[in-house]
DNA sequence: CTGAAAGCGCTTACAG
DNA sequence: CTGAAAGCGCTTACAG
């Protein structure tokens, strides 16, 4: 038998009062008169008492669990996201179940399915880009873009596009290439939906898609970068900071230098963002707030569903939508543009970017 | 009453048996006909049955779910870590609950807690620096380095150290600059130590530690490693791919060369290693490897407690001790010293850097 | 091969 | 204000 410390009936006996008595001083909801309750905490604390979960989520229904789903635990941005939401979860007196989905769509099923079995009250998804999430037979937090059908909390990926496209702008930048790593994710095209909305049709915006694929050793991994410089960019958008850094670094190597020739922007703020040279200009999430949203909105429904009748439905539709605002910090990848440009009335119309 | 599908009872009832039947049929423990078992697993399997771990886990005393205990979640080795763990867990059939310190180590022991009190049968830490694990009233695996007492399993930093030491050495580096970020550290002292170990006497180092502070904006964060260049060192290895962007990226913008002028070195094969110009040479721990020593060795003392009496304390110190290879990863940053140096026969030897 | 019964630790009506 | 009792869903000896 493992570690089991003294439980319940062990701290009644030895204060010579039954079961319920306990229970009921130590879950503080009266009933009790004070002396015996302070008696009854007292013993408990000095025998070192502490509930059993499985009894009680066997008797309440509830395991005080909330299942965080990952469409890849790998994401850079990970670790941001769960220390928030364990915090959030924790605060709240929720532990929080892990589960990644290793891209697979298939596994992310899988995933889901692995921690309704472990009995989680509620569970946080990070969808996969492009995945649907239907109704899971519990509250279900969605974390995504706005522009996700069903997204429950999330930054505002398009309005931080736009911050960030305004700075570009203010700082002159009129021709400027957008690189983000695949068309499919909301995020991503929201970002750069915005930075495009806030560049305005005086500018000039081209769009790289970069893949995901890894070069093998030797292999040239260029993106030509140098050739768009060449060509009159003088900014470079990225959707994250790994981009940022991928561009950053392959102009440099070019011989072109940041800020000074052309900037370049991140998005995430990553640790890596406070380390290269120049620092990146990037856009923070707070996520502490969004977790915290996500988390008490879980919480909310929980607490309905123990009042109310039976919920219809616990699809993630239901759930409030709220947006948080993302921060821009600029830090010394960008800077005005110094080259003057003639001013090319390219009209630029890219398809199905519009926000939704 | 939150989503639970039928119980136990429903499917006995539904097929005129004893809950103890199913039960037996569905464990797959024999005691059952062959014939009534495949019924009972196919009516189990027609109405969708999930057995309750609430029920379970307050019978067997066991909740199936290992606690993931991290100094720091924001750590950027932490993705791998955490989707390993998670990995190795999940084929174990076991669930993983995390719980972040963030930093302090009294905020360590509280995590520790929390997961306690949810149960958990097991846990893994990877324990901050300099903070020592006792006994805990539950198997423990401790991820460090081989140097912390009490360590479980871990990648062989300094083997890995030795064997980027060599590299270097091979390719004629004889003055380097080693870059960690503390002292107290026992894998970043491993890393440093195992690289000066291989570099030998015959060549000179120097350690120069990165304060974890961050810069304010516009603030001077060089570590004037321009200077380091220009009073002869070729090569810069650091204990983190995040350290090794710094040193690339502030070379670089000082017009270094990188690698024809100067070697720069990493460690964990981190997302950004392969996205720098040039990418980084970096070393790769097999955290899956880590990752499925560490749940077997913690589930084969959960066995072992089922069978046995009492253990007679469960201190991680008990733990079977493994060592994991780790793997260099031969990138762009590194080659061979091109400027010939004058030998110079300098004496070093740094205090308190010995291997324990 | 199958089933009746006990019990894991808790909480919650319900009496007293 | 306090307690006896039922029951959450499971598994495991123990009978039959």
């Amino acid at each position: 038998m493992p570690r089991s410390g003294p439980r319940l009936s062990r701290i009644a006996q030895s204060l010579g009062v039954s079961v319920a008595t306990v229970s009921n001083a130590l879950s503080g909801k009266g009933r009790v008169s004070a002396e015996l309750s302070a008696r009854i905490k007292k013993t408990a604390e000095e025998m070192g008492y502490v509930p059993s979960q499985a009894g009680r989520a066997l008797r309440t229904g509830r395991t005080g669990v909330i299942g965080l789903v990952l469409a890849d635990i790998a994401n850079p941005l990970f670790p941001q996201i769960a220390q928030a939401i364990e915090f959030a979860a924790s605060e709240a007196g929720y532990g929080v179940l892990i589960a990644d989905s290793r891209g697979a769509s298939s596994l992310q099923m899988e995933a889901i399915d692995r921690l309704l079995e472990r009995g989680v009250d509620a569970m946080i998804v990070i969808p996969r880009r492009g995945t649907r999430i239907g109704a899971l037979g519990c509250p279900v937090a969605l974390i995504d873009s706005p522009s996700t059908p069903g997204n429950s909390v999330s930054a505002d990926h398009w309005e931080a596009g736009l911050a960030m496209g305004q700075h570009l702008r203010e700082l002159g930048h009129r021709k400027v290439l957008l690189l983000g790593s695949g068309s499919e994710s909301n995020v991503q095209n929201d970002r750069l939906g915005g930075i495009r909305a806030a560049l305005g049709k005086e500018a000039v915006c081209e769009t790289l898609w970069i893949a995901h694929r890894k070069p093998r050793n030797g292999e040239d991994f260029s993106l030509g970068l140098a050739g768009y410089y060449a060509r009159g960019f003088t900014a470079f958008a990225t959707t994250s900071d790994l981009h940022a850094l991928r561009a950053l670094s392959e102009l440099q190597r070019a011989g072109i230098s940041i800020p000074s020739q052309a900037s370049v922007t991140g998005f995430d703020d990553l640790a890596l963002a406070e380390v290269t040279s120049p620092r990146l200009t990037t856009m923070r999430m707070d996520m502490p707030r969004i977790a915290e949203l996500a988390v008490k909105a879980l919480i909310e429904r929980l607490d309905l569903q123990d009042v109310g009748e039976r919920m219809p439905s616990s699809s993630p539709v239901e759930a409030a939508q709220a947006k948080v605002a993302m921060q821009l910090v600029v830090r010394d990848s960008t800077a005005p543009v110094t080259r003057s440009l003639p001013y090319q009335a390219i009209q630029e119309n890219p398809a199905g970017e519009l926000r939704p």
